[in-house]
DNA sequence: CTGCGGCCTCCCGCTACGTGAGGGTCAATC
DNA sequence: GATTGACCCTCACGTAGCGGGAGGCCGCAG
């Protein structure tokens, strides 16, 4: 019993040579062969294709996608959430851009020039590049700046990777707290601002409660920064502030 | 004046090499160099990087883009309504996406199998082997099939881009008259018809008006080809049935 | 026993870059 | 005016994720 190549190819609307592909890397061994040689597909052979699929989609590269499913405790409706929660956030990047074309037929309109910072806004994202350039102007020179830049000019993009997902961890974090109402000034919202400044010392520079200080200032001043919050929860750039400030002075 | 690769890698978040390497393949080349050979960007080709990058994010291939931008008569006003478009498309597959993946949740709190089919649906959109297998079991050994067969086995991803296309033309346009409450057997409904049966026999076999008859009552009998329709919107499967059987009767 | 579709394993090719190597350029600084 | 360091140049080879064909075995229909 079992699914053929051709069968589950069809089903899944891939090619042969695309599941021939994933057997060779060790992505998605079938679970059986016949006696000719022939790969047989199981149902949970078929479950695995479906995660490949989606995280595939969603842009991931296969080897990720290798680590993904294969971590420990990782269990189907885990990936599902998972998944949703990808999916949601990609929608979310589309409609920014969809904005941002209505903008800029807009501006085409009137006749008004963009700067090049506005026209690329929508790409990028979370661009380090970008952040580091705002760096240079702010700190340039200062120890902070040298620090890190010494340090993220050995990342590598894995490392970039993971930087990036433990920051969006700690925005969730303080989205989540500030959502269910804990004070800015309570003992969760502080432990998620020690999480942050954690955060910057382990990857950017040593982050000291007044730098830190200084940061939460920054968020909620610069509409940059503020927009990073903002737009998950109206107010939430105010509350990391607080949180920061609380946590500093419990520190002190 | 103008600005080197490394500002425009910045603004835009690629890297250096992406701009050498549309440089090379003619993409995008800077419209000056400097007398030491740099490359300097000016405005014009800010826009054109913007619009490359665009259609990159959507899916299309570089030679792709290098089609539409220099396709006569393009003016930027045009691509922005068709990224704008082709956004929306998008944004409405990962819905759908999105969808599915919540389906699959409730499906598992329940305990409920799904079959293959039902497990990829979400994938392949358009699948046409998924529609070769449907027919295979239909119409296994007719003349149509057969032909079918022999000419689709001939076509590249390009014809496929082609038809896939053509077809949702001619969807939207039976969207459009029924939106705009065209008589299903008024003359605008039967010339949809028309081409709709134009396009089969150009692509995979001669649609004769009696076969055509009986795709437009499948369209609707079956929830596989219905859905196709419906979702586009209410009642749409119905109406194009009665535009086929007018049209049909038209050239009797 | 002879097709014929499907499956197998190499293996080379392609796209869209990544990643140095080896070497000029340019503005600031010593 | 020489050095330094960021930035630029041109090769040129490497990589991911397959596409597609060659050459050959499997299995059933006629």
């Amino acid at each position: 019993m079992g699914y053929s190549v051709g069968q589950v190819a069809r089903f899944a609307g891939i090619t042969v040579r695309t599941l021939h592909h994933y057997d060779e890397i060790g992505l998605l061994r079938p679970s059986e062969r016949s006696a000719a040689g022939y790969r047989r597909y199981s149902e949970p052979d078929l479950d695995r294709l479906q995660q490949v699929l989606f995280y595939r989609e969603l842009g991931f590269s296969l080897e990720e996608i290798a680590v993904i499913l294969d971590e420990p405790g990782s269990d189907p409706v885990t990936h599902l959430r998972r998944q949703h929660e990808l999916l949601r956030r990609r929608i979310g990047r589309l409609e920014a851009m969809a904005a941002a074309v209505k903008h800029a037929m807009e501006a085409r309109k009137m006749g008004i020039p963009l700067t090049p910072e506005e026209r690329f806004e929508v790409f990028g994202d979370f661009d380090p590049a970008q952040f580091a350039e705002e760096a240079e102007e702010r700190w340039g020179g200062t120890d902070a700046f040298e620090q890190t830049r010494r340090r993220t000019a050995r990342y590598t993009r894995d490392d970039w990777r993971a930087i990036t997902a433990e920051a969006g961890e700690v925005l969730q974090a303080f989205a989540a707290a500030f959502a269910e109402g804990a004070p800015a000034d309570g003992e969760r919202a502080m432990d998620v601002a020690e999480r942050h400044r954690a955060h910057i010392t382990r990857w950017f520079y040593d982050c000291t409660y007044e730098i830190h200080k200084g940061l939460g200032e920054m968020y909620v001043d610069d509409p940059r920064f503020a927009a990073n919050y903002e737009r998950v929860a109206e107010g939430l750039s105010h509350y990391v502030r607080e949180a920061i400030h609380a946590n500093a002075a419990r520190h002190a």
